[in-house]
Formats: structure tokens, C-alpha cells, sequence
RNA sequence: AGGACUAUAGCUCAGUUGGUUAGAGCGCUACCUUGACAUGGUAGAGGUCCCCAGUUCGAAUCUGGGUAGUCCUACCA
């Protein structure tokens, strides 16, 4: 074995092993375990939240798996509509080309081209975090099978009138000429301006003024409203006014919606382009007045003077007329929410459109009820509540997307508009009896790519068909994903599922936080600060890291920004750390937070973890191989006070573990195991088992069984580890296994461990402490005197019962091994003590003598200070025990453990003090 | 505007049902290349558990109020 771990060779031989044997495939066992991989954009890579999200279902699945559990991670992508038809519109723009140029089908063949080529990125990607995906059940939103079931989802929903089409106001994206759903709106404040217009009453005499945030939609306005117990404008209700610049006259309305005290009181009212007022139009029976055409230029109705103009354009040109004409009352400075197209970043206008929706409050009803009645739960549960919050208030979903690249909608019109869904053009002619010379044309819209994915759970398993997968595998057993994509994609999944399964999609939905960098700013391709995980797993220098960083920005201004930081942040780039170091950090962050910050300083901290385990095992296996450790089960075996101290801590290790995955804490589970493995079996274990296999007077029995502890520990240990860390517990366990009486091609297919509560040592974890307590007591002196670890000790011990005499002739060699001793003196009653500098473990007192190593004063100094730390407790306890109401309203047992606390640092304070005068007097 | 979440060591975070000397990792200080490991070892320093009030014998933990921050939902033209 190598002095040092290397991970990068060991993980892709690995991986291509387990994958090649087909190991990630379900095999028979008790019970079915299913998690469905939140389908990853195909055309895209990995982000620090895919390695987390990818990461953590790795754990859970091979965790199942190991258990026995019949176990299927299914994978697969999505198409993506929108965001990979950007792309390749991009990329055909930069050959001076559009789509519409190249024609729908040509288009589509050009975005599986694309497909095929970046769509093993990601997949790559996965593999290198070594997911045990199955990656034989590989599906893509867009295969032949996924689309029939899409198909077949809207037809029926179609048939049982739960999607209707409709011409509605809609979020119009003008960049990417397209309907998008409320979901892919964010609006964020920005700086505007409040235009205050006066619109001249119809008659002549006077006017009055309406106030604006979008001067261009006037041209729209059907009608200015008023608040109807406004006393100020009570008597124009029912007056109709000039509409500037249009000829047109428009009525005053009252309506409660208006806000009296906002602006002055009057608004302008515009149906046709804006969500509030195509309310109150059809309260009103207002005209519906469109002013712009597709791409937010103006257009519609609009008069012949502003048509074409651009709707910025517009604005400048209205408020400049209105101006010339003595109509433009003011300008103030305005903070607003603007809309923006999450995708293409432009401002989304409400527009006019046809398009199809699905009646989610329908579906939304059952889908409350499972999360209500706990057919489905969240983790953790305060997720509930957002999810509840949005259900109960649910709007329609539009479904339908002005694009080419995803299914499309299966409707044929005819030449009077009359709608025909079914599941081709020729079916829809047989079902509706239609002459073969009438003509029919298919809706060119295609379905929101989310509502392929509301279907994932049980497409991909092969509905419609009733396959044997859908029976044993479905419902699923939890879904691992952002609290981002709640909306998007978890209710409706469960909306869908419930409606076409009649039953739940998944028991548990785990969400996890979202993945932050070391500022807590989340991570995007704008700000410059994303970290591709597959960097922090084979290192990257730190030019190719700015290189990609600035490589392919929307922003090339923020370039020489985003250099800066990253030189600042890495000035020598990333090391490598390798798969199992990154995800140990990982499980690490995976506590109920919401957000996760990720900081470099945890990972190398992880690697020297890695690093450390591979040492131990080195030892391990340095001692072991080639000797007898106990594999002929009928030689005798004796075990030592080490020996049943670490089994104990193993076992309550393997309990600990078990809790932290029940409970989806994989915090708790990494901190268990770095705890045993560092601190218990690595610091005191091994250093344990070093004397015991040194010692010459050890029976053959013990030395058996001090290495067969050694071994099968570590064997445990290694399994217990392997759902969190992969590559490095293989890679050991292969050399390890046959030595502990284990054989199997893989770890991957070994039992998980299962705690043995009987092995639990409680006497031996006692002797144990006692150990340590001694060894640290000296080591502290040893420490603070600044006495060598080369110089051999003599100490005396004073004053022990029982036990500590036990103690130190069973353990006498451990403690001059660890504490560097070379003699250990117990003192009766009435031997004389040298002056001596002093550690207290229980009543035992342990004696340093002074002469020669160590100063008085320094002594006198370290005694009072711990003089001082007694005190103040005991000062505390004190106050305690002598408040009567402790005494008499605290349990018993609660006030019993203070007494004997008290009692015990009363003895300490009491010798430490003998000592501090003893000194003193030298 | 409504709601949620967060506030613990210099940094990143744990802290189960109220009773611990409030913990870990990283960082920091001192010493140490001893035969698994310097990606290491040993020892150490470091905390007004955001603030105020309340409940309680007892509060980091429960309740109320406040402050700061983050986010979600809905929005006033």
C-alpha cells in the first residue's frame, strides 16, 4: 500500500467494475427500495447542488441496498425545453442562421444532434461522484415510451375536461416568443419611474390625473377606475373620458380594488395587458384592447402612429407626446417589482394568447389530502407548510409553450377552428368521422417540459403498460430534492400520480438545502462563482479555472470582477481531493438548513480523513497479513480490555449510524463515524494494540485476538462507511475482507452492520476512561511543564480504592507505553512522597516528581489554576444544593448527581490544595 | 403586506424529550519527524449561546416581544 492515499486511480477502476457487473442493477431481496433521480437537464452539466442532491441519494440507495433491500436507482434527463432550444438557437446564430430558416423538423433534428453530443456530460459527470444509478433503465423525458405516456396523460385529461384551451392573459416571454407559467416569473424590485398623466373629462371642463408605471399600455386603457366611497371623484363614476392619443373615449369606473390612497386615487384601467385589470374588465364587461404584437413591439389595436415601435420606444414617445400636449402632470421616481423571464431575463408582459391549461385546482384537492393524512411526509416537516400554502391557493396551469423542442401537443384543427385531441391525425379522423379531404391542423405549441416530469415516478417504469417494475417499485420510496422545485415539480408530480395511479408518487419527500459558496451567495454562471464538482475531485490549476469561469458569459463586462475574486479566493487553484472527500464534506453540510455554505477548509480537512483511514488500514494490514488473526474460528481467542472496549464502541457506532439514515441526517452519520474512526479507533485502539502485539509475555490466545479485533473492526467499520464513501472502503476492504473471514466480489453487496447491543461493553468503556484519564493527566503535565516526549517518567499513584489498583496492574504496560513511563510506583499509606507535580483521576492522585524537571513556580501556577476552575464549580453546584427549592422540586436523581459532583471536586479541591502548600513550602 | 427560516468559538456548523464543565471540524499557539499516517502526534488558548421579559428549582433549549439577516408567497396602478 501506498504511504499516502491516491484516489484517482482507485475510483475509475471501481466505478467501471461495479458498473460492468452490473452491481447497480436491483436484485432480489426483502422488501423494494426506489429512489427516481430528479431528472437533470440533459444538455447540461453538474453543479455543486447536483453533487450534494446526487450524493445524498447515493448514500440512501447503497445504504438499501446493502441492507438487502431490493434496491432501484432509476436515471434519466430531461429535454429541457426551453433552455436547450436556447442553446441551440444560439449556436445557429452564431452561423448566422435562425430556426425559422431551417424549418421545425430540420430544427428538431439539429437539438438531437446537440442531444447525442452534450448529453454525456452530465451522465459522466454522475458516474465520477460514483452514483450507483442503474444506468440500464437510462430513460430521457423525451423517449418514445415517456412520450406515449405524456400523450396519453393529456388525452385523458383532455377527455375528462380537466384541460381545456383558452384565450387568456398570459406571461409573454418577447425574447423567446413563448407563454411561461407564473413559476418562471421573477420579479424583483428595480428602480422606475411613476407617470402622472391627466386624461381631460369628455365635455371639457377639467381632467383627471392617472398615474403609470408602463406609459405604453394608455394606448390599451378601457376605462380609469375609482375607489366607489371616494368622495373626490364620486360625481365623474359613470363620466366617460378623453383617451389621450387614441380618439377613443373611456368610461369612469368605481371599483373597491382601487387603493384611495395610492397615487391620485384614479387608475388607469388596461384589460388587455395587465393581470389586476383583466379582472376588473370582465367585472366590468370592458373591451379587451391588445396594443402590442408578439414581440411586446406595438401592435393590435393600437393607432397607426406607434405601430412597430418597440415598447421602451413607445414609452419615451407617449410620455413625450402627452407632454407636447400639455397632459404630462409629473414624474416621480418609483422602486417597482419588474417581471423577468427566469430564462431569457427579459421583461414578461401579460399578454393575450390561445394556449392550453390544465384545471390544477381539481387535481390539487387528493393531492392536499396525502400530504394532510401522511401518505406522503415531508422531511423536514415545516415543508408541509409551503407546500400547503401554495396548493390551497392554486392557479390554472398553462401547459402550452410557443416552442419546437418538446412534445407536442396532440390536437388537430379544422379550417372553422373546431378542436380534435387524439392520439394522431388519423385516430382523430376515424373518432370524429371526418371526411379524408378536410383539413387538419396540428397544435404547433409543445407541453411545458414539467409536465413530462409530473409523470417521472411511473413513466419511467413503463406506463401506461402494466409492467412488473410499476408493481414492485412504485409507489417509490423517497424523493431527494430542493425546496426550490416544491411548486415546479413535487405537488404536481403528486397531482398527476394520484389522478392517473391512484396512489402516491413516493412515502417521503427529503429536502435539502440549497448549496451556497463560502459567502453564502448562490452559486451562478453570471456571479462568476460556481464550482463544478468534478474540479474539487481531480483539482484544477488556477488559470484554467478563471478560464472557465469567464468562458461563455452573458456579461463579458463582469469578467475582469470574476477573475479578481477567483485569484483572491484560489490563489493556487484546487487541489485535488478526490469522490470520497467531496461527498464526505458533503454529508458533512447535510443538516435541516436551508442553505449550505460551502467551505473549502472542510474538504481538506475530509482528505486528510481519507488519508488516515487509509494509514490505519495500512497498520492493519502490516500487522495481519500472513499471521494468524483468528480466521480458524475453533483456535482459542482471548480478548483484552481493548479489544472489548472498541467492539462496544463499534456497536453503539452501527446504532448511531442507523439512526442518523432513518432520520435523513447525514450530518449525524458522517460526525459518527469520523468520531469512532478518528478519535477511538485510530487515537487509542491502535495505539492500544501496539503494546498488546508487542508484548512478549501475551498468550498466543490474546495475540489472536487482539488481531482479530484489529481486522474485523476495521472490516465493519469499512462497511459501515461505505454508503458515504465509495471508492476508498472497496478499495480497502478488498485486502482486508478475506482476513476477517469475509469473501464476496464486492463491498457494495455485503451486509450493512447491525449493532449487537450485547456486545456493548459498559465495564470495559469504564476501564477505558479510566486509562485515558491517567494517560491524559500525564500528558497534560508532561504538555504544560514542557517536559519531552523522549523523557522517560516515573510516577507514583496515591490513594486509589480498589478499582485503580485493578486498573493499573491489568493496564500497566498500556499506560507506560502511551504515557512514556518507564516505571509506574503505587505508594501505600505512609510512604513518603517526593514533592511532586500532580493529576487527580477520581480520588487517585498521579505524582510527578519535580526534582529536576519540573519549576516550582510553574507548578504553582498550573495547580492554582485549576485551584480556581474547582472553585468556581463548586461555587455553582454550591448555589444549587443549598436552594431548597432544588432541592425539593428536582428529581432525585437529578439533585443525588449534584451531591456526589459536589462531594467529589469538594475531595479534588481539598488535595490540590495540600499540594499547592506543599510546594509552596519547598 | 402575509408567512417561513436563521442567529452558539475567528470561520463553517452540531447540540435529540429543559439538568453537559456548551461540543466538532477548520483556523490559531507551543512542543514533537517515536516504525500506520506531518494530509500526522501531544497539549493548549478561545463562547454574555443576538437582546429584553416571562414560565420553571433550573433555559442555548419552552413562551412572548424586539433587533439583524435570508428566503417564499402576494402585490398599488
Amino acid at each position: 500500500m501506498d504511504k499516502t492515499f491516491q484516489p484517482a486511480e482507485i475510483e475509475s477502476r471501481w466505478y467501471q467494475e461495479w458498473e460492468s457487473k452490473g452491481y447497480f442493477a436491483p436484485r432480489d431481496g426483502d422488501g423494494a427500495y426506489c429512489i427516481m433521480i430528479p431528472p437533470p437537464n440533459v444538455t447540461g452539466s453538474l453543479h455543486m447542488g447536483h453533487g450534494f442532491q446526487e450524493t445524498i441519494m447515493d448514500a440512501l440507495i447503497r445504504y438499501h441496498r446493502m441492507r438487502g433491500e431490493s434496491t432501484l436507482w432509476q436515471v434519466g434527463t430531461d429535454h429541457a425545453g426551453i433552455a436547450t432550444q436556447m442553446v441551440v438557437e444560439r449556436q445557429l446564430e452564431a452561423q448566422g442562421v435562425s430556426r425559422h430558416d431551417l424549418g421545425r423538423e430540420q430544427f428538431i433534428e439539429k437539438v438531437w444532434e446537440w442531444k447525442e453530443e452534450s448529453g454525456g456530460t452530465i451522465t459522466r459527470q454522475l458516474r465520477r461522484l460514483g452514483a450507483s444509478l442503474d444506468w440500464s433503465r437510462e430513460r430521457f423525458t423525451m423517449d418514445e415510451g415517456l412520450s406515449n405516456a405524456v400523450q396519453e396523460v393529456f388525452i385523458r385529461l383532455y377527455r375528462e375536461g380537466l384541460i381545456y384551451r383558452g384565450k387568456r392573459l398570459v406571461n409573454w416571454d418577447p425574447v423567446l416568443h413563448t407563454a411561461i407559467s407564473d413559476l418562471e416569473v421573477v420579479s424583483e424590485e428595480e428602480k422606475g419611474h411613476l407617470w402622472h398623466f391627466r386624461y381631460p373629462l369628455a365635455g371639457g371642463e377639467g381632467h383627471l390625473v392617472v398615474a403609470t408605471t408602463r406609459p405604453e399600455t394608455m394606448l390599451g386603457d378601457a376605462a380609469v377606475a375609482v375607489h366607489p366611497e371616494d368622495e373626490r371623484y364620486a360625481h365623474l363614476v359613470g363620466r366617460m373620458v378623453e383617451l389621450p392619443l387614441t380618439g377613443r373615449q373611456i368610461p369612469v369606473i368605481a371599483d373597491d380594488y382601487v387603493d384611495r390612497e395610492f397615487g391620485t386615487g384614479c387608475v388607469k384601467i388596461t384589460p388587455a395587458h395587465d393581470f389586476n385589470d383583466y379582472e376588473m374588465g370582465k367585472r366590468h364587461g370592458l373591451p379587451l384592447i391588445n396594443i402590442l404584437d408578439d414581440d411586446a413591439a406595438i401592435g393590435g389595436e393600437a393607432p397607426e402612429a406607434y405601430l412597430g415601435m418597440d415598447r421602451f420606444a413607445a414609452r419615451k414617445q407617449i410620455v413625450a407626446d402627452l407632454d407636447a400636449l400639455g397632459l404630462l402632470e409629473k414624474i416621480d421616481d418609483h422602486t417597482l417589482k419588474v417581471p423577468r423571464g427566469d430564462r431569457s431575463g427579459v421583461v414578461i408582459e401579460p399578454y393575450l394568447t390561445n394556449q392550453w391549461y390544465v384545471d390544477a385546482r381539481a387535481l390539487a384537492g387528493p393531492a392536499i389530502e396525502a400530504v394532510e393524512n401522511g401518505d406522503i411526509q415531508f422531511v423536514p416537516k415545516q415543508w408541509e407548510n409551503t407546500y400547503f400554502a401554495w396548493m390551497r391557493d392554486i392557479q390554472d396551469w398553462c401547459i402550452s409553450r410557443q416552442l419546437w423542442w418538446g412534445h407536442r401537443i396532440p390536437a388537430w384543427y379544422d379550417d372553422h377552428g373546431h378542436v380534435y385531441v387524439g392520439e394522431s391525425e388519423r385516430a382523430v379522423r376515424e373518432q370524429h368521422q371526418l371526411a379524408d379531404e378536410m383539413s387538419l391542423r396540428q397544435d404547433d405549441d409543445v407541453l411545458d417540459t414539467w409536465f413530462s416530469s409530473a409523470l417521472w415516478t411511473f413513466s419511467t417504469l413503463g406506463w401506461p403498460e402494466e409492467t412488473p417494475e410499476l408493481a414492485k417499485f412504485h409507489p417509490t420510496s423517497v424523493l431527494v430534492t430542493g425546496f426550490d422545485i416544491i411548486f415546479f415539480w413535487v405537488a404536481r408530480m403528486i397531482m398527476m400520480t394520484l389522478h392517473f395511479r391512484n396512489e402516491v408518487p413516493f412515502h417521503t419527500v427529503y429536502v435539502h438545502g440549497l448549496v451556497r459558496d463560502a459567502e453564502g451567495q448562490k452559486m451562478s454562471k453570471s456571479k462568476g462563482n460556481v464550482l463544478d464538482p468534478i474540479d474539487l475531485i481531480d483539482g484544477i490549476d488556477l488559470e484554467t479555472l478563471v478560464t472557465k469561469r469567464i468562458s461563455g458569459m452573458m456579461q463579458p463586462q463582469l469578467a475582469a470582477k470574476i477573475e479578481k475574486a477567483t485569484r483572491k479566493q484560489f490563489p493556487e487553484g484546487i487541489a485535488p481531493y478526490g469522490t470520497d472527500a467531496l461527498r464526505f464534506t458533503y454529508y458533512s453540510l447535510a443538516s435541516t438548513g436551508r442553505d449550505i455554505k460551502f467551505d473549502i477548509g472542510r474538504i481538506e480537512g475530509f482528505r486528510n480523513f481519507c488519508n488516515k483511514i487509509w494509514n490505519a488500514a495500512r497498520y492493519v494490514m502490516m500487522n495481519c497479513e500472513g499471521q494468524d488473526c483468528g480466521q480458524d474460528e475453533s483456535l482459542p481467542v482471548e480478548l483484552g480490555l481493548a479489544d472489548r472496549w472498541i467492539i462496544g464502541k463499534l456497536q453503539e457506532t452501527e446504532a448511531a449510524v442507523e439512526r442518523a439514515f432513518e432520520n435523513y441526517r447525514f450530518d449525524h452519520a458522517s460526525q459518527a463515524l469520523h468520531e469512532f474512526i478518528w478519535n477511538e479507533y485510530c487515537d487509542w485502539y491502535l495505539e492500544l494494540s501496539k503494546p498488546a502485539l508487542g508484548d512478549p509475555e501475551a498468550s498466543e490466545a490474546a495475540v489472536r485476538g487482539t488481531r482479530r479485533t484489529l481486522i474485523r473492526v476495521l472490516e465493519a467499520w469499512l462497511r459501515l462507511l461505505h454508503p458515504l464513501m465509495p471508492f476508498i472502503t472497496e478499495e480497502i476492504w478488498q485486502s482486508v475482507a478475506p482476513l476477517a473471514g469475509k469473501s464476496g466480489p464486492t463491498i457494495m453487496l455485503q451486509p450493512f452492520p447491525n449493532s449487537a447491543p450485547e456486545a456493548m461493553d459498559s465495564a470495559a468503556n469504564a476501564d477505558i476512561e479510566w486509562l485515558k484519564g491517567v494517560i491524559v493527566g500525564i500528558r497534560n503535565i508532561r504538555g504544560e511543564m514542557k517536559i519531552s516526549l523522549g523523557k522517560e517518567l516515573t510516577v507514583q499513584l496515591r490513594n486509589g480504592g480498589e478499582d485503580d489498583k485493578r486498573r493499573l496492574q491489568e493496564n500497566a504496560t498500556f499506560l507506560k507505553k502511551l504515557a512514556k513511563l518507564s516505571d509506574i510506583v503505587w505508594l501505600e499509606e505512609g510512604d513518603e512522597a517526593p514533592a511532586a507535580a500532580t493529576a487527580l483521576v477520581g480520588q487517585l492522585e498521579i505524582l510527578i516528581p519535580m526534582a529536576g524537571l519540573i519549576d516550582k513556580d510553574a507548578e504553582l501556577a498550573r495547580l492554582s489554576k485549576e485551584v480556581t476552575r474547582l472553585e468556581t464549580e463548586l461555587k455553582r453546584i454550591a448555589g444549587k444544593l443549598n436552594n431548597s427549592n432544588f432541592v425539593d422540586k428536582a428529581p432525585a436523581e437529578v439533585v443525588a448527581k449534584e451531591r456526589e459532583k459536589m462531594q467529589a471536586q469538594e475531595l479534588a479541591l481539598q488535595k490540590l490544595k495540600e499540594q499547592e502548600q506543599r510546594i509552596s513550602q519547598l
